[in-house]
DNA sequence: AACTATTTATAAGA
DNA sequence: TTCTTATAAATAGTT
């Protein structure tokens, strides 16, 4: 309706669409509070746009779907509280990976290294406790893999001695065993050490701003 | 906004204030459409005349009810990931102090350490950074003092020994001057602007809310 | 986000 | 109400 005619259909570039959304909300919107005052009236507008943004205006006192309403604002302050939270604790994090420093004052700067150097101290010290917890339960492996070494071969050597029964070659298989048992239990430790992948740092910054409302 | 401007304001003539209303509610239902159609988007109006009259306007595929139904639910979900990524975030900052640290892999551990090992040593930097510098600013304080202390005492001792002047009690005037000097010109950094508040709809207090719920 | 040539909406009158 | 029409307002395309 300006430098030109335009058919009344869909809008196909995206652009486009998005601007004259925008305008002519604006417009819908300044009508419809125009009328309300002219003419005294209610009136409430609840859009969503192709990109499921939505935008609502209600006229002063408009008690229809007030309660709705109201349920639809609490929340969005809900939201909005926690988007607020969120930025703080990622504003921590950040803080606590030596980012975002600037503005920092020299006292917080000096609580907070004190504070890091204390955890990373508690960090230490639990992995220092898996390390050795580890080579504990590795050298009872160990232990046990010799116990059952040297038991073979005490028996072993009885045999020989033994008149009854003669000295069988067994084709490599004996040192084959060992090696196999030296290693033994390696594997279920090495399933203990897969990673939980529940990365640290990038799942909290799944992108919610482009959050669709409607399917 | 024809044979004649108007001024936003109820019309006080009942049956003008109707005729308005029914064709400014026709212009609006036809905006209102033509935004569905041209921009691909949802729109419902309701509206309440002036002699309560329910009137409204629901774009194909969408009535109110469904449309903020929707929002409701959509929001809901919105919350619930929000919270979780709340819950995500307290996690990785407990993690990084300390604490919650059962169930966590030792390769996670390791590198959680190795992690808070190099942020730790750049706010350390930082904090060295912060120290030298305030050093720097001090010294350079000191020195411009004993500048002005200097050349006031030269200035002091020209005066002695000059005939023409008497000696001068100034009651402690000069080293309210030096304070003064190493202070001067940091009032005018207290100068803050004013932020713009720019009403976009001045029609009438009308409650007129529009925003994106999730920018 | 501004501008502006046009189209559209509409206030007042019939 | 509906039609008419002079004029105000909205806005499509452009910058």
């Amino acid at each position: 309706m300006a430098r030109g005619k335009i058919q009344i259909k869909r809008i196909e570039n995206t652009t486009n669409r998005q601007v004259t959304y925008s305008k002519r909300r604006n417009g819908l919107f300044k009508k419809a509070n125009e009328l309300t005052v002219l003419c005294d009236a209610k009136v409430s507008i609840i859009m969503l746009s192709s990109t499921e943004k939505l935008h609502e205006y209600i006229s002063p006192a408009a008690s229809f779907m007030v309660v709705l309403m109201g349920v639809v604002q609490k929340m969005q302050e809900h939201l909005k509280k926690l988007k607020e939270v969120n930025r703080n604790l990622r504003r921590q994090i950040s803080q606590r990976m030596g980012e975002s420093l600037d503005g920092v004052s020299f006292e917080d700067l000096r609580s907070l290294e004190e504070d890091m150097e204390s955890s990373l101290k508690t960090i230490r010290e639990r992995k220092y406790k898996m390390i050795s917890n580890q080579i504990d339960t590795h050298k009872k492996k160990v232990r046990n893999v010799e116990e059952i070494h040297r038991s073979l071969l005490h028996e072993f050597n009885a045999i020989g001695e033994d008149p009854h029964y003669g000295l069988v070659d067994n084709g490599g298989d004996y040192e084959h065993s060992v090696i196999g048992y030296s290693n033994g239990g390696r594997g279920i430790l090495a399933l203990r050490l897969q990673p939980n992948h529940h990365n640290l740092h990038t799942g909290a910054g799944s992108d919610l701003t482009t959050f669709a409302l409607l399917e």
